[in-house]
Parts: C-alpha cells; structure tokens; sequence
DNA sequence: TGTACATCAGTGAACGCGCGTTCACTGATGTAC
DNA sequence: TGTACATCAGTGAACGCGCGTTCACTGATGTAC
C-alpha cells in the first residue's frame, strides 16, 4: 500500500508507460499526416490495439492533441530556457536562445508547425496550454531583465513610440521585465516576431530557392536584430 | 463563329462563370473549415449541383485547391506592386507595401493561412504557383532597386557579413536588384521575415494578451524595420 | 495466507458519418453541310 | 434555313475507404477482511 503521489502502484506506472507509448505514435502520425488529420484509431493501430482503448487514456481526439501540443510548449520551453543562460555576455545569451530555438524547430518541424503553425481547424486550446506555451517569452524576458540590470541594454534616443504604444510596452515592462525602457520592449518584440517568423519561413519552405546557407543566413539575422534591440558587449 | 481568344462562345462563358462560382464556394468553405478539410462534394453541396459534376470544372481535389492558392498570391501581390509605388520617398513606399500586405491578410485570413502558414498536408504545390508565389518579393525588390538608385539607401559600413553569405546576396543582387549592397540584402531579407513573422502571429492569434494596439505596433514595426534596412529620407 | 469482491485496461462490434473518384447515362447546346 | 451529328455540362448511383465515439463484455490486477 504505497502512498499514491509518492511511489506508483504497479498498475500506475503502467498506465502511465502506455499513455507514453500512445503519445510517442501520435507524435510519429503526426509528423507524416499534419495535425489536422491526426487520428485515434492510426494512433491505435500502430500500437496494435482497438481504437476504443485509447479512450481509457484520453477523453477524446482533442484531448490527445492538447497533450501534444503541452508536451512540444514544455519540450521548447525548457531548451529555451537552459540556452538563455550560455555564453559570455547578453548578446550571446540572447543568441544562443534563438539559436536553441531554432535547433528545436528544425529537429522537431511537426511540433512546431502544431504550435506556432496555423491554427488546427476546429480545434480550442484550453486554459492549461497558456503557462508552457509562454515559457520562450519568459525566458527572453528575463535574458533582457538581466542585461538591462548589467548595463548591457542601450536605449536609442532617437526611437520615439506613439502614446498608446507607450503606455502598453511600460505596462508590459511593469509585468515581466521591469527597468527596461518602452522602446527596447516594443523592439524585442519587433526581434520575437523576426525569430519565429524566419524559423517558420524555413521550417515551411518560403526560404527554398532564396537563401541556400540557411545558417549563415540565420547567424546574420539574430546578431543583427540582437543590436537593433539594444544589445552591447560587457 | 468566334475566333477563340478573343471573344468567348456563349458556352465558355458559362463555363467560365460556373468556374468562378465554384472558387468562391470553395473560398466560403475554406474560411470555415481549414485548407486540409477543403471537401469538393461540401463545395458541389453549396452550389446544389453533383459531386461528379465538379469534375467538369477541376481535375482533382488539389487541383482545385492549386487554382485557390494561384488567386490568392495573385490577388496579394496586386495589393503589394500598386502599394509599392504609393506616397512620397522609399521609405513611405516600403511602408505602404506592409501596409497593404497587412490589410491583404487580415481582410482575407484563410487564404492567408493557405499561402503563409503551415503546408497543406499531402498536397505539393506544382510549377505555376512560383511566378504568382513571388509578385510581392519582387515588388519589394523594385521598390529596394528604386529607392538605391534614388540615394535613399544607405549601407552601414559595421555590417558584415561572412564570405558565403556574401557571395549569396551578391548573387541575389545581381539577379533581382542590380546595384544594390549584399549587406542590404541581408538586411531586407531580414525584414521581409519580420514582416510575415509579424502578420502570422496576428493573424493566428499569437499576440491576444501580448499586444492590444496591434495597428500602432505594426506601425512602429514597419517604422524600424525600413531605417533597419536602410532607407533614409530623400 | 486465502478468499471474495471491486477496479479497470482492453476487446470487438456497431452507430452514423463524410470523403474522392469513377462510370454509364441524359439532354441541351453548338457545328457542319 | 433545316437537318444530322458531335460536343459537353450535369446526374445519380456506386466503389471502397477512414473517421470519432459508444457500449456491453471479458479477464487480469489490486484491495479488504
């Protein structure tokens, strides 16, 4: 009689062993079919059961692609994370989180199209996708936290916001990065969407035929848009 | 007897119309239900006629849907070529571009999404969608070769860029905007993702909780990233 | 330690559904003489 | 201008398919005494 929560009774661990197993085959359908057209019964016969055991695992469909979708927030989220902190100085941190960023999406394109892809048709992200999926902000967040505080964060006097932007960027800043000024959070914003839309450029294939040295490419873009936003050797 | 070419037969002309009916059925349906779900006997439904009788009019499922993607990137690129000439100086031409960019996708989301987000599982996009696919690279590149020959790009002599990337943009140069610096090439292209980057993540919903004025921070957007290229003022 | 009962993973058949595509056909419109 | 024939848009049934989900069930594993 073990104590649940502690040590897991034998049937838990296998309960949670299988719900790895369907999780790992939806993942590979996924990868082959597109979110859209994931299905339980592909999922269970790849694992050599009926259809209708996987709902001892998962309310329905959705509910198994909302497991997914938490699991690539949190897989990404934790690569971001860990890189944020490498290498000397605020720059570099900064490029190594895009640059784990990138590694993450280009070795796992599926998941990421399924998170920052288009929406999957007549699908309704719950509540509990909000936390892991704001993990690679918060991680950028505090890298420019901590560069503000080290000096290493230079405010271009010439950058003038709109009222309206203002009052928005200090209450972001006010939330999630405190010190940092308006005009630098407008810009990482401006570098956040250059990231993840340059990611998604060549995940999807807008880059074939254009840029052939797609890393080259990719090392220019973020030390660049690293200087556009305020970054400053030690 | 027409000759034909010239004056369509009483017969092509209805021909054509019920063409056109079944695009914009399709379009309608394609706004509710996502590119992978396009279903030709939904569209056949709408229009009160036979399944087969689409059969007529469209080859296959992805013929239809390749017929789709065609308009779409030739209706945004006509946006993007009038825009581009719009307003007083390069920058306020490059602005404009985004701007209508931006409107294009926001007042027709799916075909957005079909274009720009993820790749439509199953589905290879055959030959003649390259042309229609880059109007708006090439209007951009126009407006880049314009504002360089009228001395309102300005290259700043600390970007460098390494040999292979260099050799790249020479290339690019040489093939699409005569004259023009490899490192505002790099520059543009940098840009030109930040553009899409940003669109997508409005258009899919990733910035609801982030940003509440999103015209003003696409504004402040366009702003940066066109004196990041280096447009200056005439 | 042994027995009676409760829990629960997994089965297999069935429900109703929609899909893309083919095919032999009907009937209207166009063409050639 | 009138007739014979060819073209072609559209029909409706059928093909074989896969899907999500429900349900009554079997049998193994765990629990209480």
């Amino acid at each position: 009689m073990e104590p649940s929560g502690v040590v897991a009774s034998a049937r838990e661990r296998v309960r949670d062993a299988v719900r790895g197993e369907i999780i790992v085959a939806a993942r590979a359908q996924l990868a082959t079919e597109g979110a859209g057209a994931l299905s339980l019964r592909a999922v269970a016969r790849e694992l050599g059961m009926a259809s209708s055991a996987v709902y001892r695992y998962f309310k329905s469909r959705d509910d198994l692609l909302t497991a997914l979708i938490v699991e690539a927030y949190d897989s990404l989220g934790a690569e971001a994370e860990a890189a944020a902190t490498l290498g000397q100085g605020s720059l570099e941190h900064w490029r190594n989180a895009c640059r784990a960023v990138r590694r993450w999406a280009l070795s796992r394109p599926t998941e990421y199209t399924l998170i920052y892809g288009s929406p999957v048709p007549g699908y309704q992200a719950p509540e509990l996708t909000v936390a892991p999926a704001s993990r690679v902000l918060f991680a950028l967040a505090a890298l420019l936290a901590e560069a503000n505080d080290a000096g290493e964060l230079v405010e271009d006097p010439s950058t003038v916001l709109p009222t309206s932007l203002d009052t928005e960027m200090r209450a972001l800043a006010d939330f999630a990065i405190p010190g940092v000024a308006p005009s630098i959070v407008a810009k990482a914003l401006v570098a956040w969407n250059q990231l993840f839309g340059q990611i998604s450029f060549e995940v999807f294939g807008q880059l074939h035929g254009l840029v052939q040295d797609t890393d080259a490419f990719f090392e220019f873009a973020i030390d660049a848009m690293g200087r556009f936003v305020g970054f400053r050797p030690a």
